[in-house]
DNA sequence: AAGTGGTCTAGACCACTAC
DNA sequence: TAGTGGTCTAGACCACTTT
């Protein structure tokens, strides 16, 4: 099965075998493949030559390994779709946060946990904010839940001048959420500018998320601007890659 | 330094202590790590220990190896970020497709491959562009480059019965592109709908993109809608995650 | 008890990079 | 030539799951 004299190494020639093996529909979703130590027999090589095929195809997010159980194709995994225009004033005069919302349009049991504080702005924030480095703002730090399952962390930001004395500062932030304080506070929001990007997961958010090995996150970072222009909110959500996408759409001119 | 009888394991406990040093700033972007060599001696474990504690920041995306040289600190990559609001008809009529569009406000010199192909419409595309499954559909499939880097492959499909006789079908769409061949045919599009999600890449796209382990890739679709509500084309793309993030505007209302 | 993946060792040789 | 990471071996024992 393998070529000694081809130039790539055996790990990769197994793991090619494998893949070929997967794509091709020989192994389904769920099914296991061949423990360890029968591709040891099959394919000639040592256990740490499999070890490292296999471990490229965990790295590709293609199988999980289950300790005690066996090597598994993952399943194509029910993916989430999260639309960006669910952040209408509508929703949010009829009470509904972002977060929420997504649990009744997708019918989950949302849970939030929340952690509030405040720092001093580093460069970064000050200047998405459009304030001094180091005045303060308020930090609300979030684990959202579905149905028990965390699923997106997200860490609000808002210049503490806005903040004091409101809702904002307080676990529960009222019906509505943190937009529809702001609005009463004088801040009608205006828009919304979003940048999506995707990165690996530290193991603190790997664990949170309880991501398994090659799950990638997706990074959002949302503004939110007022009618006077300026920023009064920036929120870095991260999402896993593997069961949220997001949705947008805008007009053709 | 390492603790046998933590439970975690020493190639863990290794890869924490490194991590831990690389965001302290001990070991600066572009840094080169202690050549596992050194590591075996200063943590007193075997070779593969420390290769599988070196694996792991690999697959956080925190370093990467070169071969005969060493394991280095993965500086922060310069990040393009990409306006979605670029896909708009004065653009197009002012002779720029999207991809060039981008070019422009970011200086790159752009280069693209094309094939072109026709197949039989999936059960998915079939449903996405409201067509019959196994009716006709032009398939572009593009690889992009930016000062001779690939950056982007996308995939674009329409049906056949749009695109017979047109310069769609052509390698050079012409100026204004896929968009401005669709709008001449009698084809005005209303609005763009996107989704943005992330995943490991192949080893195919991983080459292709030439994207370091750890790497995952932006997967956006584009589904674009004419004015009488029908999608006439719908486009894969697959972006690095360590080069691009997406920009999103929309109101607040 | 048997089978699975997880961790670990002490080596060996190869391929690439630098001097 | 020397140093680096890349590949590979033949074992060993552990932790977890299933029967």
């Amino acid at each position: 099965m393998i070529d000694r004299a081809s130039g790539l190494p055996a790990y990769r020639q197994v793991a090619d075998e494998l893949r070929k093996k997967i794509n091709a529909g020989e192994y389904r979703p769920g099914d296991k493949l061949p423990s360890e130590r029968v591709l040891v027999d099959t394919y000639q090589v040592s256990r740490i030559t499999i070890r490292e095929a296999v471990g490229l195809l965990r790295a590709e997010g293609l199988v999980s390994a289950e300790h005690g159980k066996g090597v598994f194709i993952r399943p194509p995994q029910k993916v989430e779709r999260l639309s960006r225009s669910r952040l209408s004033r509508a929703a949010r005069s009829a009470g509904q946060a972002a977060f929420l919302a997504d649990a009744a349009s997708n019918r989950f049991t949302p849970a939030v946990e929340v952690d509030i504080r405040v720092e001093a702005a580093t460069t970064e924030v000050a200047q998405v904010l459009g304030i001094g480095e180091g005045d303060e703002v308020l930090v609300r730090e979030r684990v959202m839940s579905a149905d028990g399952q965390p699923i997106q962390l997200a860490t609000s930001r808002l210049p503490r001048s806005i903040t004091a004395g409101t809702a904002i500062e307080q676990t529960d932030t009222g019906p509505g959420g943190t937009y529809a304080r702001l609005e009463e506070a004088g801040h009608t929001l205006a828009h919304f500018s979003e940048t999506v990007g995707a990165r690996m997961p530290t193991p603190d958010e790997a664990s949170l998320l309880r991501l398994g090995a090659g799950t990638p996150i997706l990074v959002v970072r949302r503004v939110a601007v007022d009618t006077e222009g300026a920023a009064v909110e920036v929120n870095d959500m991260r999402l896993a890659g593997d069961r949220y996408e997001l949705a947008y759409e805008f007009p053709a001119d």
